[in-house]
DNA sequence: GTCTATACGTGGATAGAC
DNA sequence: GTCTATCCACGTATAGAC
C-alpha cells in the first residue's frame, strides 16, 4: 500500500479535465457534434490538441460526457409533486428552476438544444425513457388539479413544453435576445423581469391562482 | 436576338437547384454551418459533390442563400399593426401565423436556430436592424393597449419572445416533442390543439379578451 | 504526463475529360 | 452541363521521443 493519491498525476488531471470539458461544452454548443473540431476545444481549453484526446479518449465520449453532466444537473433541479401541493407555487418554483438552470448553465443549454435539432442522437434513450416518465408523472398531476378546479383544463404536456421552451429561449436563441434588445448581455434585472413575466402570464393564462386559495 | 430560354441548359439549373436547396437546408438545420458537409448535401439531394458546388459557387454562398430564403419567408408572414387593432385578433393572428411558419417549414426554422445558437454570425445584421425595428414598432402598440387598458401592463418584448419561443420549439425540438408523446409525427389534430393552447393561455395570461369588447 | 510527428481520412474547391 | 480526378488544408487519432 503506497499513497492513496498520487499527488502530481492525478493534480494535473484535476486541473485540465474541468478545462476540456468547459471549452468543449462552449464548441459543441455552437457548432453541433459534427462542427466542432478537437483542435477548436484544444484551444479554447489552452492545450495540445493531443492533451485533449489524452485525457477525454475520444471526441465522441467527451460528448456523451458533457450531456451526461449536463443531464445530471438537469436532475439535480427536479423534485417530485403530488396533487397535495399548491398549483401556484409548484408552477411558479417549475419556471424558476428551469429559468436559473438556463441562466446559470447557458453553454449546457445550448449544447442540450444541438443535439435534440439534430435529432436527438445521443439521447433517443433518455428521452424516450426516463424523460417521458417525468413528463407523464407530472402531467397526471397537473391533470387532476385541473378536475379539482384548481386550474383551467388545459394540455399538462403542452403546458410542459411552454415552460421548457419561454426559458431555454434565453439561452439558445442568446444572440437573438441581445440583438434585439440593444444589449451585452442580461443582467441580473433582466432575468428578473422575464422571469416574472413569464411565471405571470403562464399562472394567469392557465387560470391558476398564486398562493392562498382566496 | 436569339431564343430568350435556352431550353435544356436552364431546364436541368431549374430541376436541380430547388432539390440542392432543399437537401442543404436539412443538412445544415441539423449539423450547422460547419458540421455540414457539401458532400452529405449532395448525397440527399442525389448529385456529386461537384455538380452542387457548379450550381451554387460555393458551401458558404448556399448557406447565406438559405437564410435569406428563410428570412423572406418570415417576412411574407408579417403585417404591420396598429393601436386601432384588436389586441386579441392580433395576438391570436400572430402567434398562428408562426405556428403555421414552424409546421411548413420546420427544416427552415431549424436552419434559422442553428445560426443563431453558433452567435447568428450571418444574421448579426439583419437581428440589430430589421428584426429589432420591427419588434419595437410592434412592442409599442403593445404598449399602447396596455395603457388604454385592453391588456395587462406586460413587457412587450417578453411578450413577443414567448410567442417566437413557444412556437419555434415544436420545430427545433421536434425529436424530444416527438420521444416525449411517443409519436412518429405531430398530425393536424394535434397542431391544432397546441395552437389553440398557446392561444388561449397566452391572452389570458395577458389579459386580453378573446373577441369583442364584453 | 507532455508534446511532436505522423498516419490516414475527409473537408471544400477546381481542372479538365467527356 | 456533367462527372472524374486531383489539390491541399484540416479532421481524428495514435506512436513514440522527451
Amino acid at each position: 500500500m503506497t499513497t492513496p493519491l498520487p499527488p502530481d498525476a492525478t493534480r494535473t488531471r484535476l486541473r485540465n479535465e474541468p478545462r476540456i470539458l468547459d471549452a468543449a461544452e462552449n464548441v459543441f454548443a455552437r457548432h453541433g457534434y459534427r462542427g466542432a473540431s478537437v483542435q477548436a476545444i484544444a484551444e479554447a481549453a489552452g492545450l495540445p490538441k493531443s492533451n485533449v484526446l489524452y485525457y477525454v479518449g475520444s471526441k465522441r465520449k467527451l460528448y456523451v460526457a458533457l450531456l451526461e453532466r449536463m443531464m445530471s444537473r438537469w436532475n439535480a433541479m427536479l423534485d417530485d409533486i403530488s396533487v397535495e401541493d399548491d398549483p401556484a407555487e409548484v408552477l411558479e418554483a417549475f419556471i424558476r428552476s428551469k429559468m436559473t438552470l438556463t441562466r446559470t448553465h447557458p453553454e449546457g443549454s445550448r449544447l442540450f438544444a444541438a443535439e435534440v435539432l439534430q435529432g436527438a442522437p445521443f439521447l433517443q434513450e433518455y428521452l424516450r425513457g426516463e424523460l417521458r416518465d417525468w413528463v407523464r408523472q407530472r402531467a397526471r398531476v397537473f391533470e387532476q388539479w385541473s378536475e379539482r378546479g384548481l386550474m383551467d383544463p388545459v394540455d399538462p404536456v403542452w403546458l410542459i413544453f411552454l415552460i421548457w421552451s419561454a426559458t431555454q429561449h434565453y439561452a439558445d436563441f442568446e444572440a437573438q435576445v441581445l440583438g434585439i434588445t440593444d444589449r451585452e448581455r442580461l443582467d441580473d434585472a433582466d432575468y428578473r423581469s422575464v422571469t416574472d413575466f413569464l411565471c405571470r402570464v403562464i399562472l394567469k393564462g392557465c387560470g391558476v391562482t398564486p398562493r392562498g386559495p382566496q
